[in-house]
DNA sequence: CTGAAAGCGCTAACAA
DNA sequence: TTGTTAGCGCTTTCAG
């Protein structure tokens, strides 16, 4: 079956072009019995629009683009369904694109999104980006987006993020609460705003109750691949005097953490305890059980995109902006902090 | 700054059309001079030629399409990577969809697949998808497609899929063999071909072992949401001589399986064995560690998508179709199928 | 090496 | 209610 385009199908119908493109979709100047007609004709010829001609046209490509650092963390396999969510209900496509943590990509992908292809973007951004530069470009060319989880700090624009700092508080409380005495926070940037926001959550509490975050590492950084980090993560292990208490920023650290204790014969929760910002649906489930700290990654992704088309559908694009919304997450104690008495 | 078009460039550089088009494009017929003359002026006015105008034109959107039945299951992670690692290097874009295991929203994202909106589509079918209509329709209208993992068996096209039939086989023969005497299959769909393929080669190991396969239950169908899933298996559980040992032929119904047996107070490998086909990163610090039959997922995306380019690229879209590719998965032994003595 | 012009398939004024 | 027509922004013959 050749792909038959709308002048074929008025031909076929005996009408003109405009009618059979009106009565496509659904147009209210076009007869019902002319609707039927086309409607007929084009599903037995199995006509359907082309919709890049349709773009060009009107301007509108129905189309957002995802830009996530990687996709093998659970939260953005969570996050996508949310996204996906909303937009199966507006009828767009949904483009995903993978900076792998890289500034470089980063601008790459923007700079196509801003030649036409998307009509907003959701953005997460990579541990690597430190200028605002190419969200400025979006900004310019009028393309409206939104900040999902890894925001860009005192960027203007609409942001879907979660607790940070607070979390990163209730972190270290929860490990001082549970009998340590030297928690440690594992960080995988030292530029990515929500880490830090943890991070900085964390020290305040560590300096609250009265521990000299100068005297020791508290705040330490695991970049690399995940063997570098697993390596870098014995290694802290070994060390004497080394934590009790660890949280893990990301969900990938929180793994190498426990692999790498199973290899040190580290006890989890006896001579460590474990807090992992994560959205794991196995912590329930590990050995042992990982107490976390979950953020609504669905609802973050489906709030995001909702926002996104509020500023897609308005005609006064900036009326809708610099809405900063906190979904909040949750502690949930299992196993890995237990108490040793 | 506003979205400046080709024709508004060549205006301010003093050229035509057709000479900026060409230049842009690093054309041979175009001087060097003239290239750096068009490349300078286009960076200083932000100037990005209209994907769609383009792909009007030229009849090709540099873009496919992935079909996934869901993304929360590591495998489609993993396998999105693989997808993406090849689709950067042909700079092509990528629209995610997802079926929800629906075979009517399967239908209806074919259907837009068909209007000339990607060059190429990946599939993974959902479990619903009993006939190959839409699968016709998109071989009608010449569009290239691979099936990756879930193939819609007898359906002659190129996929990559793994070694079902064997891993099925194989899953039974490690439970007998260390030491179940009543082990089942839990299937999603009695429609899935790779559920079905997995199940043949665990009745076969099953039959081989000369277990009446007449007599009990050694396939169930597990349907329905994850809770009623959970609350199914928590049933076979409570059976008087349940079973002794579950292969999980997906991922999800795996975690259903740990958490019904630690509602039940089951204990895993002494009470029940279990096995599950899965990419798990978190397989090795389950409590306890799951025996997974883990798929190549990277592998199968960037293999599937290889093929994709290559009849893409083809002249004659057949020549290279109707390749199997089978990647085989590997069984890695851990300690939720340990023998007891 | 550069330019003029036709047209990809569709939509939206405007006319009838 | 239907039809005519002028582009959307680009690529690509074909002429110069």
């Amino acid at each position: 079956m050749k792909k038959i385009n709308i002048k074929e199908l008025a031909k076929l119908v005996n009408l003109s072009i405009s009618t059979v493109s009106k009565a496509i979709r659904d147009s209210h100047e076009i007869s019902e019995q002319t609707k039927n007609t086309v409607l007929e004709a084009a599903e037995k010829f199995g006509y359907a629009p082309n919709p890049y001609a349709s773009s060009l046209r009107k301007k509108k490509s129905k189309t957002i683009a995802v830009i996530l650092p990687e996709v093998a963390d659970n939260f953005f396999s969570l996050a996508i369904n949310g996204i996906h969510s909303v937009a199966e209900l507006k009828n767009y496509h949904v483009l995903i694109y993978l900076s792998h943590e890289k500034v470089e990509l980063e601008k790459n992908i923007i700079a196509h999104c801003c030649s036409g292809r998307v009509d907003g973007v959701l953005i997460s951004i990579s541990d690597e980006t430190a200028n605002a530069d190419h969200f400025h470009k979006l900004q310019n060319e009028n393309i409206p987006f939104v900040f999902f989880d890894r925001e860009f700090e005192n960027f203007n624009t609409t942001k879907v993020i979660t607790n940070d700092f607070e979390c990163g508080y209730l972190s270290a409380k929860h490990l001082l609460d549970r009998g340590c005495s030297h928690p440690v926070f594992l960080s995988i940037s030292p530029s990515l705003p929500i880490c830090n926001k943890r991070a900085e959550g964390f020290t305040a509490a560590i300096t609250e109750a009265g521990i000299d975050t100068g005297k020791q590492d508290t705040i330490i950084y695991c970049t690399g691949s995940q063997e570098e980090i697993f390596d870098q993560i014995k290694k802290l292990l070994h060390k004497k005097n080394h934590a009790d208490g660890m949280v893990a920023s990301v969900e990938r650290l929180a793994m190498q953490i426990y692999m790498a204790c199973v290899e040190s014969a580290i006890r989890i929760p006896e001579d460590l305890k474990v807090i992992a910002f994560s959205t794991l649906e196995t912590a329930p489930i590990l050995n042992p059980s990982l107490t976390t700290i979950t953020q609504p990654a669905f609802d973050i992704g489906k709030t995001a995109t909702e926002l996104l088309f509020t500023m897609i559908e308005a005609s006064n694009k900036t009326a809708v902006k610099n809405a900063t919304v906190v979904l909040p997450s949750r502690l949930i104690e299992r196993n890995s902090t237990l108490r040793i008495d």
